[in-house]
RNA sequence: GCCUCAUUAGCUCAGUUGGUUAGAGCGGCGGACUGUUAAUCCGUAGGUCCAAGGUUCAAGUCCUUGAUGAGGCGCCA
């Protein structure tokens, strides 16, 4: 007989039929009631072992964490706390589980500790939830730009370019590494590599997606992304996963409308389609702000935070705005930042980003028009504007509570000459950046596009403090275990 | 990379001013009970106090160095 999933069996309940489910024991209770998971949701589903008669040496093997599979009626549940029930005429161990050596316990575990068993922390509750809503969070930004008339591009994992300036890269290469060829000027002599000539592992997709943004129209990536930053906090990963769209014909309030419009869309699917999951991990969320001072805890539940997120518009302002609200906020009068605003100019410290977000104006925040110096090359260069000190670009971070940058975007610069001066400026070299020249000189037009942390994202509508608990296996300086 | 804090039983933690035999809850194991919901009740085992060195009559406790973990900052998504 076919295995039914305990998901279905939930939504139909089909009483008085017969059933098979399989899953794992997560509690064994009084000797005859055993609660199921299957994964397919978060929800057990309650098997009655009728003791007298069942072998007594397999009822002792009914242990926390085995595989089984049971047979029987499913039922009206005879108990409360359950609409239904399955009771066992037959019951199946697929996988013993021998506690004294499971790592996981009935009981409360900490993050830290499931971090170090990731191989083991699919099973607990809270990180099944986190990643069945990981899941419906990608398939939610796929439908979102597929009803937009998006087209999903598989940009290069493996990169030529080193050029693109978004950090430190990993190397890929075949050479032998007890003996690297060198050529006659010391230097590594890559064209008996692979591929050559030098690669990396990609920083981004972003240029790679313009290309097929100027044919195509509207296109975004979504993929794996690496940083060989020495980054230690609990918003980086040195592998996450990015989406990137990319659209033509746009400007930089295009490019808002479209990020806030998706990030509303994939937190609205969530709420609608992870119930279950969002009441574990509020659950969990609130349970872990207890431990905290009133002070530090947030004035919203998980859910409540989602539903603002999804119900209210973002703030839009430009830096030059921020700047002034922040000069004249209370922490800078009274020298409470670390890093006083001084003027126009600097860049903005986390602790001015977590004020206009958290403090001032209490929601999401897109800040746009950032000085010219302190963002990437590609970026379209403003007309000047009075009031506004120095040359700034068409750039967007969205900054969302807890988490900081989500989003970092821009209108793209598509006029040659201003791109090349640029570059020159910047000091990236043409030669290797032609192919992205060419499409400023064969057919340019306005476009724009950004780059969203997924991981930062599930952070953000799971409530998962620490980026490492929302990806299957983390990979961050000195770990790449499992 | 920088700063701060932590490391004691399988897990989460307590351990007073440096003082005799290092404790609790949960989990495990054994038993009881049998419509339970983190089941409950009784009993029981379980320790390289992160590592190395030092101070001291005496170190889980103080000092030095290192390892690992956590949080904050920087880099960013």
């Amino acid at each position: 007989m076919k295995r039914t999933k305990i998901a279905e069996i939930l939504r139909t309940e089909p009483i008085d039929t017969e059933v098979v489910v399989k899953g794992w024991v997560k509690a064994f209770r009084n000797n005859q009631f055993i609660a199921l998971n299957d994964g397919s949701c978060a929800a057990n589903l309650q098997v009655v072992v009728d003791f007298e008669n069942t072998d007594p040496a397999l009822i002792d093997r009914l242990k926390y964490g085995a595989a089984i599979g049971a047979r029987g009626q499913l039922i009206e549940s005879q108990g409360k706390g359950q609409r239904v029930e399955v009771k066992a005429a037959e019951l199946t161990i697929y996988g013993d589980c021998n506690p004294e050596e499971f790592p996981l316990q009935p009981k409360r575990q900490t993050l830290e500790f499931l971090r170090e068993h990731a191989h083991l922390r699919f099973r607990t509750s809270t990180f099944a939830a986190v990643f069945r809503v990981r899941h419906a969070l990608a398939f939610a930004i796929h439908k979102f730009f597929h009803e937009r008339g998006f087209y999903y591009m598989h940009t290069p994992i493996i990169t030529g370019s080193d050029a693109e300036g978004a950090g430190e890269m990993f190397s890929v290469t075949t050479l032998p590494l007890n003996k690297v060829p060198m050529d006659e000027n010391g230097a590594v002599d890559f064209s008996q590599d692979f591929f050559e000539r030098a690669t990396n592992l990609t920083v981004s997709g972003q240029l790679e997606a313009e290309l097929g943004a100027l044919a195509l129209g509207e296109v975004y990536t979504f993929g794996p992304t690496f940083r060989a930053e020495n980054s230690n906090t609990t918003r980086h990963l040195a592998e996450f996963w990015m989406i990137e769209p990319e659209i033509a014909f746009a400007d930089l309030h295009d490019n808002m409308d479209l990020a806030e419009a998706m990030l509303q869309y994939v937190t609205n699917f969530a709420l609608e389609h992870c119930k279950d999951d969002l009441a574990i991990l509020e659950e969990r969320l609130l349970n872990e702000e207890k431990t905290k001072p009133q002070h530090e805890r947030s004035e919203m539940s998980l859910t409540e935070k989602l539903r603002f997120v999804v119900e209210n518009n973002f703030e839009r302002l430009t830096y030059t705005e921020a700047i002034d609200i922040l000069k004249n906020s209370n922490p800078n009068k009274k020298g409470k930042f670390q890093y006083p605003i001084e003027g126009w100019g600097a860049d903005l410290q986390s602790e001015h980003e977590r004020y206009l977000v958290e403090k001032h104006f209490k929601k999401p925040v897109i800040l746009t028009n950032y000085p010219a110096a302190i963002k990437a090359f590609y970026m379209r260069l403003d007309d000047p504007k009075e009031g506004v000190p120095g040359p700034t670009v068409s750039a967007m971070d969205i900054l969302f509570p807890g988490i900081g940058e989500i989003v970092g975007g821009s209108q793209r610069e598509e006029r040659y000459e201003v791109l090349r001066k640029k570059m020159q400026e910047m000091d990236i070299p043409e030669t290797e950046l032609y192919w992205y020249l060419d499409t400023r000189k064969f057919g340019s037009c306005p476009h724009a596009g950004f780059g969203l942390g997924f991981e930062r994202l599930v952070q953000f509508v799971t409530g998962m403090n620490n980026i490492r608990d929302v990806i299957a296996f983390p990979r961050f300086p000195g770990n790449a275990e499992f």
